[in-house]
RNA sequence: GGUACUCUGGCAGAACGGUUAUGCGUGAGCCUGCAAAGCUUAUACAAGGGGGUUCGACUCCCUCGGGUACCUCCA
């Protein structure tokens, strides 16, 4: 498999000998998750499932950023201890990630909780002579690590001129960036240097290589963490075990609203809590994966509606399939297994979810085309059931399930109306469509039988 | 100003030198008691503008232009 590595602007092969080893760099839970975090989380998720698919053993780490000044800030609002904040936003995070069927990640380290490793690190930089403590807090020396600039291909005098923050006196350089933040405001920890709390960057410096060591297979994120945060990433690891890094570098594109990037900063974001209760999540995932997860995608209703028609496709696919009962059948082996091969061939190129989807569509025209002319039997079904379930399954795509109980009520009710159409009482046949449609059962009349799908329940389909 | 990404039909979006996939939308038809769903079929004097390389370019090169992101916290 390849993937397109920013550092080095190629694609690269993932190297799956042994176990596949993968930083995503998490959120800071200060706030509720938008659409555009779940993108990325949603992107790598499909990579995860689609390596585990293949066999392979992934080890996926994904922390989350719980000490910031904008935890502090929120805490200080509302008068509770930050470490709250961040437990509620955690909790909020996993209720809308797990809703969205995001596989949990191997580890979710905090970086409160590596307080110790992070010290242990910024050590070892100030021994090395590359960071320095001074007047405010521990800072990285830039100037000692000569290829500052390499993933963002930024030149360093460029940066210098172009630099609009306001400098902080006491560093030796405006360019450096702290690893260590002295501060008596709550949370904080003591450190050789003084009281303080850790700069953002260095927690995913320690913890990847905690996780992962030092030499691992993807570190990925949303394409505004490569600068300056996975360049100082960079920076502080590989000046700290004079080695090579991640060796990819993947970057998720930004998801827009109305052309504009979406963030909590412009207040033009959209909760995944929003978006899930109104659209639920497989009409989000397919929307995410509607692009080339490096592009970027632009947010808006009638692209949700978009996909909710697909995904009703989708739907009455599986339907089909769980009631295919015809006699005569094609032979469609081949064609499933060359949309499987399909399938594989576009995740493999630099994970083309576009193109995956469009083979997956072609598998749900088929079967419905397969049904629509009566001939989608028993054989067919289990064969293009098998293919149907892997990709779901990749893509995180989830069928609401149906129960017994459900379902002895449904068919009962179908027998009654199939009753009163034989004797064309159409009127209360009609009765019994309307009751079936309040319970999201949507028949599909096909010649001689009925069969019936349950419908995802969404709020924005009426 | 710098860097990166991007510019393909009404919309979304692939193809990485060789009949513009796929989906949505729209039109027509089939199916149906009627619906719904589904199926069939049609839908670009086109590829941001202009050059070039080539037998042949969406695909490579140059140039001009638009958009977005990053250069400050950000998935």
């Amino acid at each position: 498999m390849n993937i397109q590595d920013t550092l080095s602007s190629t694609e690269q092969k993932v190297d799956n000998s042994e176990k596949i080893k993968i930083y995503l760099c998490g959120v800071t839970v200060y706030d509720e998750s938008h659409i555009g975090h779940a993108r990325t989380i949603i992107v790598f998720d499909v990579l995860r499932k689609y390596l585990e698919n293949k066999k392979k053993e992934v080890e996926l780490i994904q922390n989350f950023t719980d000490v910031d000044d904008k935890i502090i800030n929120r805490a200080n609002d509302e008068g509770i201890p930050a470490h709250e904040i961040s437990k509620r936003y955690i909790e909020n995070y996993f209720r809308d990630f797990d809703e969205l069927n995001i596989k949990r990640a191997t580890n979710y380290p905090k970086a409160t909780e590596h307080i110790e490793d992070i010290i242990e690190f910024i050590k070892k930089l100030i021994e090395k002579g590359i960071a320095y403590a001074s007047e405010n807090g521990v800072y990285f020396s830039v100037s000692k690590f000569p290829e500052y600039g390499k993933l963002s291909k930024k030149k360093i005098d460029e940066l210098k001129s172009g630099s609009r923050i306001q400098v902080d006196e006491t560093k030796k350089d405006p360019l450096d960036f702290a690893v260590w933040k002295f501060s008596d405001v709550e949370p904080t920890w003591e450190s050789p240097w003084g009281k303080g709390r850790p700069g953002w960057h260095i927690e995913c410096s320690v913890m990847s290589m905690k996780y992962l060591g030092g030499n691992f297979d993807i570190h990925g994120g949303g394409r505004d963490l490569i600068f300056p945060h996975h360049e100082n990433e960079i920076a502080q690891s590989e000046a700290h075990s004079d080695g090579k890094f991640a060796k990819i570098w993947m970057h998720v594109g930004m998801v827009t609203i109305a052309g504009e990037k979406m963030s909590k900063s412009l207040g033009n974001t959209k909760s995944i809590k929003y978006v899930l209760e109104n659209w639920g999540p497989n009409i989000i995932r397919l929307f995410c994966l509607s692009g080339h997860y490096s592009k970027v995608i632009d947010y808006s209703e009638e692209m949700l509606k978009e996909n909710l028609t697909k995904w009703r496709q989708v739907e009455t696919c599986y339907y089909e399939l769980i009631h295919a009962n015809n006699v005569e059948q094609e032979n469609i082996s081949e064609k499933i297994r060359n949309i499987s091969t399909e399938f594989d061939k576009s995740l493999e190129d630099d994970l083309n979810t576009h193109l995956a989807l469009s083979s997956f569509f072609e598998l749900v025209k088929e079967t419905n085309r397969l049904a629509a002319s009566e001939k989608l039997g028993k054989e067919n079904s289990i064969i293009i059931m098998k293919e149907f379930e892997r990709i779901s399954k990749i893509l995180g795509l989830n069928i609401p399930k149906i129960n017994q109980e459900e379902k002895e009520e449904i068919d009962s009710l179908i027998s009654n109306r199939e009753k009163l159409r034989g004797e064309k009482q159409f009127e209360d046949a009609d009765k019994i469509r309307d009751q079936l449609n309040e319970m999201n059962i949507e028949l599909m009349d096909h010649k001689g039988k009925t069969i019936w799908m349950k419908k995802e329940k969404i709020q924005k389909d009426c």
